[in-house]
DNA sequence: CACATTTGACCCGT
DNA sequence: ACGGGTCAAATGTG
């Protein structure tokens, strides 16, 4: 639909101008040393735009993808396993159709979802936990995901979990995912998604403010943004280094809930990019959108690249990937003129 | 109290 | 009929 491609496209250059833009007044900002939490807005800023980007450029896609990354798992208290994911897994542009799903099919109604089973976008991604690494305690990819079932699968050994948005009452947001740890390699999970967020909270915390909602989940979520406003600037200081605790290391139902953020993937076979190479002490595994509190302490993926054609990513710096990204890009959005100009961003202009 | 998780029952597609 | 996916009451948590 070129309706859809263009809608796509338009919002896509916003964000990503918007997310540049922020990136640009944070140099300014850190350069001139103001305060902790101009700078606090200005990431979260940059980081929502280029998640949204990220997002729209992620499309459904078709078939199942592959990403494998290491998670850093942290011991957690409580019985809930969070899972690996990989909200922005970018591949390709989504089917109008597949949009029309997600975004017409806002009532909830088992004939109505039955059928937006079929046309809701549909992805999976592997992430690998790395169990010698610890992870303090759940953490989400910036969405919000609620569990409401789980169930042992034939050809399993491990239960299959299902997660939806949390959002899904309040902002008939129909996203869900679900979890199931592989049978081979127990450190893999295969986290297959389906339908794209349509909430606006999650992956996409926006620097403004939450509007004014009656809904008691706006309150926990604002308390959240500001957990992850602290502790994106830690990270931040901290160069983002991988935290690794110890990890429970439970053998169904691991107590932790980890997650890749929107930066630390890839899908196999596909043509993106991961904002995660970007700069492996910067952006990578950062999570700027976490929403749980119970987890302070970061814990990131090092994304183990199976594409990005040699699965170099890691070496490289962040204006060669840029450069790559720029010719590497078959999507048109991505060849839209915007002047990304490498040189313009420090790789460790975050730090 | 308000949220999330657990889990058996139910629904639906194959 | 079977298995996967979802519902919803019970239970847990802060």
């Amino acid at each position: 639909m070129e309706y859809g491609w263009s809608w796509e496209q338009k919002t896509l250059m916003n964000e990503l101008i918007e997310g540049m833009e922020f990136a640009k007044q944070l140099r300014v900002h850190l350069g001139s040393k103001s305060s902790v939490e101009t700078s606090d807005v200005l990431v979260q800023r940059i980081l929502s735009s280029y998640e949204k980007a990220l997002l729209i450029l992620k499309g459904p896609g078709s078939g199942s993808t592959t990403v494998q990354a290491q998670a850093n798992i942290g011991a957690a208290a409580a019985a809930n396993w969070g899972v690996p994911e990989s909200p922005i897994s970018i591949n390709g542009s989504p089917t109008s159709d597949d949009f029309d799903g997600v975004f017409k099919d806002n009532i909830l109604d088992h004939q109505e979802n039955s059928k937006k089973r079929k046309t809701q976008p549909r992805w999976t991604d592997k992430v690998r936990v790395n169990f010698d690494s610890g992870l303090e305690g759940p953490q989400e990819d910036g969405f919000s995901w609620r569990k409401y079932g789980q169930k042992d699968i034939l050809a399993a050994k491990y239960p299959r979990s299902y997660y939806r948005c949390t959002y899904r009452n309040t902002q008939n947001c129909c996203a869900t995912k679900q979890v199931q740890r592989s049978d081979e390699d127990p450190t893999i999970f295969e986290v297959t998604y389906r339908g794209t967020h349509t909430c606006s909270h999650g992956q996409s915390v926006q620097s403004v403010p939450q509007p004014p909602s009656p809904e008691k989940q706006e309150k926990r979520l604002n308390y959240q943004q500001q957990q992850q406003s602290q502790d994106i600037l830690s990270n931040l200081r901290k160069g983002l280094s991988v935290n690794t605790n110890g990890l429970d290391n439970r053998e169904m139902e691991p107590p932790f809930t980890f997650q890749s953020t929107s930066f630390g993937y890839m899908r196999t076979g596909d043509h993106c990019f991961s904002p995660s190479m970007l700069d492996e002490n910067t952006f990578l595994g950062f999570s700027s959108t976490y929403t749980s509190p119970s987890t302070p302490e970061s814990n990131y993926f090092l994304c183990q690249m199976n594409s990005f054609g040699d699965a170099q990513g890691f070496e490289a710096s962040l204006p060669e990937l840029l450069t790559a990204n720029n010719s590497s890009a078959n999507s048109p959005i991505l060849n839209m003129d915007f002047s990304l100009d490498p040189a313009e961003i420090d790789p460790n202009f975050l730090l």
